[in-house]
RNA sequence: GGGCCAGUAGCUCAGCCGGUAGAGCAGCGGCCUUUUAAGCCGUUGGUCGAAGGUUCGAUUCCUUCCUGGCUCACCA
């Protein structure tokens, strides 16, 4: 708890005011007819008729027996005009005992001010929840066409830790969150005309799978058993697939038991898709077209700007074989080499490769250094060795490769895709080559699941796969340089 | 985890080659019945992130720690 400041201590004191006055400051309920929004788009409508809204005091200029001040709903701010002769002196004493920060509904006129405000002439206030704390307060002006914020309330630790502050004072804030939700809902929009199933699978999992991370590892007390926050939920909706569903595709988060930095958050969402009958080639243009159509729903736009750099989501999407794009940023072609060969190439790059990374870790390596944040405008990489990619399936042409791919855009992937694999006992090669490597010391290799090679012998129709990272893309699209910037409450140390 | 930077009033920030703190906004009091970063006058408010050290004296110098940001490493 924190002491209570002089601040508080006030607006306390003005509650017991309140009360002594016979005024509820937390009534139940308020009916409002418009919005701020409503109020300024129908202003012709509307000017001189009663209305009513609600919303919270974000500023408060008073002169004497008359007053302004701004009410912030969830559509915008309208501003009201109160004077002491039109609500009466009991009204005014309360409009007196307000505070920046507190909820109030008001009957009133649209007018329009002297100096052309669309506004409300108040005729009834009424106080609908009291604050007890100060707001930071933000001032901003108009000046020639655009808005002009004095002393933002910018704190980055404090606008994490109360999110809900910096939402309720910073409007940029609160528009990156209804895009985000946008996205989601545009890109279920896009995935429910293929009529997929959207489903849920379990998130706490007796084993976790299907992507290479360490888990967070929890305990049931009736079970008496361990149990994995799920990194992925690839395996469980492969298994929705085997059971007959023909599209299935979850928006979910996943957990992983990793560093923080401005692009990953231990907790984060992914929306993954598996689709019958279909391979990794139909995936990229379903990907291309599902991303440049939602952005194009919530931006109006495929071309969008992200960090200073111009992006048009356009299809199609250049396609680039990893080797080859290996050997376009590098000179090298190591699609041939072999591990010994592979670990000299990185040394001469300057790749220091630790004895434990296979060929695939190396290959990854190299690629993730030179080639990916060179991928501005988006690009599929295509066709990554078999020993990255467990799960996937072998390439139609090449069975040192399998067919995979990850959108990258803006030098970071935002998605990972392939053609599933569905060969049961080339399924267990893959699992047991894992299990070597987590035996040679790799922590992050994966776990052979008994339960999904059972499932995936009773036959699996060949089946395309896609995971596109939520929080990447809404950063992407609402030109955010952090991943904190698009999760509401991003992981912090406690206070 | 490494490197760099930051933490001073509710918010945004000054100050700091040592002498126990300032501004703007917010708040409080006064004037003001169409203002808009309203204005004018007055005024409250701080264990200067924490602990230790050096010193007659530390917000200022040193050490350690805490929290955050950026960045590198690992990863989606």
């Amino acid at each position: 708890m924190d002491e209570l400041n002089q601040l508080i201590l006030q607006r306390r004191d003005k509650l017991e005011k309140l009360h002594k006055l016979g005024i509820n400051p937390y009534p139940y309920h308020f009916d409002r007819t418009h919005t701020s929004q409503e109020i300024i788009d129908q202003f012709q409508d509307l000017n001189e008729k009663g209305v009513s809204v609600a919303g919270r005091i974000m500023s408060n200029r008073q002169m004497g027996k008359a007053a302004f001040f701004h009410l912030q709903d969830m559509k915008g701010k309208i501003q009201v005009y109160l004077k002491k002769d039109e609500v009466g002196d009991t009204e005014f004493e309360l409009y007196k005992l307000l505070d920046i920060g507190d909820i109030v509904g008001i009957f009133g006129k649209v007018f329009k001010t002297r100096t052309g405000e669309i506004s409300i002439f108040c005729q009834k206030l009424e106080l609908l929840s009291k604050s007890l704390r100060p707001l930071p307060i933000v001032k901003e002006k108009i000046e020639d066409d655009h808005k002009v914020v004095f002393d933002p309330f910018s704190d980055k630790e404090l606008r994490y830790r109360q999110r809900y502050v910096d939402l309720v004072v910073n409007p940029h804030v609160r528009e990156v969150f209804i895009k985000r939700s946008k996205i989601i809902t545009g890109m279920r929009q896009f995935l429910d005309q293929y009529e997929f199933l959207e489903v849920q699978t379990p998130i706490l999992q007796p084993l976790y799978g299907g992507a290479t991370a360490r888990p967070f590892v929890t305990h049931h007390n009736a079970l008496d058993m361990k149990l994995y926050l799920r990194i992925a939920d690839e395996l469980y909706l492969k298994r929705l697939i085997i059971g007959g569903f023909e599209g299935v595709y979850e928006f979910g988060n996943d957990f992983r038991n990793e560093g923080i930095d401005r692009f990953h958050n231990p907790e984060f969402t992914q929306m993954e898709l598996y689709v019958a009958y279909k391979d990794y080639a139909w995936m990229m243009e379903f990907t291309e077209n599902m991303v440049s159509q939602t952005a194009h729903k919530v931006l109006g736009n495929m071309k969008i700007k992200f960090q200073n750099q111009t992006i048009d989501l356009t299809p199609p999407w250049k396609r680039l074989p990893l080797f080859e794009g290996i050997k376009e940023y590098t000179g090298i072609d190591i699609s041939q080499m072999e591990e010994e060969a592979l670990r000299n190439t990185a040394e001469d790059l300057g790749i220091a490769a630790e004895n434990s990374w296979g060929s695939g870790k190396i290959i990854d390596e190299i690629f993730g250094e030179f080639v990916e944040p060179k991928l501005i405008q988006p690009t599929f990489i295509t066709d990554y060795p078999v020993e990255m990619s467990p799960l996937a399936k072998k390439h139609r042409e090449n069975p040192r490769l399998v067919e995979r791919f990850e959108p990258i855009i803006a030098g970071k992937e935002i998605g990972n895709a392939f053609s599933e694999l569905n060969d049961p006992l080339d399924q267990r090669e893959r699992f047991e080559a894992q299990m070597n490597l987590r035996a040679k010391g790799d922590e992050e290799a994966q776990v052979l699941d008994e339960d999904f090679l059972r499932a995936l012998e009773y036959g699996m129709p060949p089946t395309a796969g896609l995971g596109i990272g939520i929080d990447r893309l809404v950063m992407l699209l609402t030109d955010s340089a952090s991943i904190r910037d698009v999760i509401f409450f991003p992981q912090m140390r406690p206070e």
